[in-house]
DNA sequence: GCCTGCCTACCTCTAAAGGGGTAGACCCTG
DNA sequence: CAGGGTCTACCCCTTTAGAGGTAGGCAGGC
């Protein structure tokens, strides 16, 4: 379907007979070109500046730094190629953590050998692909709305935001913060538009997952 | 790479020319054939229990009832065929609302023409497929995993309470459910009871704190 | 049969929430 | 000094939540 430009690959896998088997199979592919091949997390590290590959294939089932923790990594070295994660895991929150990633895919070893050459270009041509059988479990993952925690709040923001964590109504808060009811109303109004939330509801969840403790 | 089956699509856009363009383009596929053209919502509807399709490709700007809200009808009525949403805008909440209801794909229109045909293979595969540049945007959607109790709350409850924790105001709840506003009011109120809770930012917090699993 | 629990739907009512605006006091910085 | 950000407080307004109530259909158990 595609086919003029050749694509480097990078291979992470700690099984050499798994490397093996999808290197053969990548071969008889002549847009594919597997350009290096790593059994570790460390040493794809290592690899990425050097081969600069197109994309990297890349196992989360592997010892010490698994695949997520790679990509984590990979990700803080600035590299932005596309990185596609196989496992045999269905695990929400590694699947969660791999797209917050910015993952191109993330696919189940238990696939058709065959459709992986397939995933491969699609995420190649930035297609976010994902496994058969795990898009149940991404209509799960996919929950509340916030988002980047790239925003600041102010102390007294933070404070409000805590409050409404904390089940408290408006008039409760600003008993508790000795200011008015009226001024609570405009900090949540305020807090809310920063984070792009709609309501406290919405505020109470993000909350929880971005505050813990420390605020 | 898979052709044996003859896959049925409907097709589902109002502008009769990108109908044409799709079509003309799919009948040189022998793998994939058209069954049925809907200019909206409504007609999509009540060609699904005749037709029968294996996939519906969703055009989701369209007047009166636009793609996401014909996807959360046709899963209503427990339409359990492939559906592929196809649009030009990026916006969040839409790619997170058809997510959740089970979409197999989220296309932009600024797509080559050529790998439609790619994606609708492998949505019919079971593949989620969402479009370049859309990976960030997917990245931010992700949050928060559902949940599932073991207490004394029905079904519906739970249902109610896990859309609570998501952020749904009782009239959206309603929306999704199938039942008016008043009926989830009337269910709020239940459980809140049941909880000894007295908001639904407290349930809502009791929901992320209690709620571990599917269903 | 009757009773109970669940789901549905409606009613009325008050309280709470949230968006829009203006505005004064304070502090810090260019 | 002017400007910006924060915190405070108030005004307007509409929408949402939540607590009461009644009630019909429908399943299951007694």
């Amino acid at each position: 379907m595609n086919a003029p430009l050749r694509h480097t690959l990078l291979l992470v896998d700690d099984h050499p007979m798994m490397r093996r088997g999808i290197r053969q199979m990548l071969e008889l592919e002549d847009d594919l070109q597997i350009v290096g091949e790593a059994s570790h997390g460390e040493e794809a590290l290592t690899l990425i500046e050097p081969l600069k590959p197109d994309l990297v294939l890349l196992d989360n089932n592997m010892p010490q730094m698994n695949g997520i923790e790679t990509l984590r990594r990979l990700r803080a070295m600035h590299y932005t190629g596309k990185v596609l994660l196989f496992t045999v895991s269905d695990a929400e929150d590694d699947i969660r953590d791999a797209l917050r990633l910015d993952a191109n895919g993330y696919l189940l070893k238990d696939m058709e050998p065959e459709l992986l050459i397939q995933y491969i270009r699609d995420a190649l041509a930035g297609t976010l692909v994902i496994s058969p059988g795990l898009t149940r479990v991404m209509a799960q993952a996919l929950r509340s709305p916030p988002r980047q925690a790239d925003v600041e709040l102010t102390e007294r923001e933070r404070q409000v935001l805590k409050s409404i964590a904390g089940g408290h109504s408006n008039k409760v808060i600003g008993h508790k913060l000795g200011i008015t009811e009226g001024t609570v109303k405009v900090h949540v109004k305020n807090l809310l538009h920063k984070l792009g939330l709609r309501s406290r509801v919405e505020a109470a969840v993000w909350a929880m997952e971005h505050l813990r403790g420390a605020g």
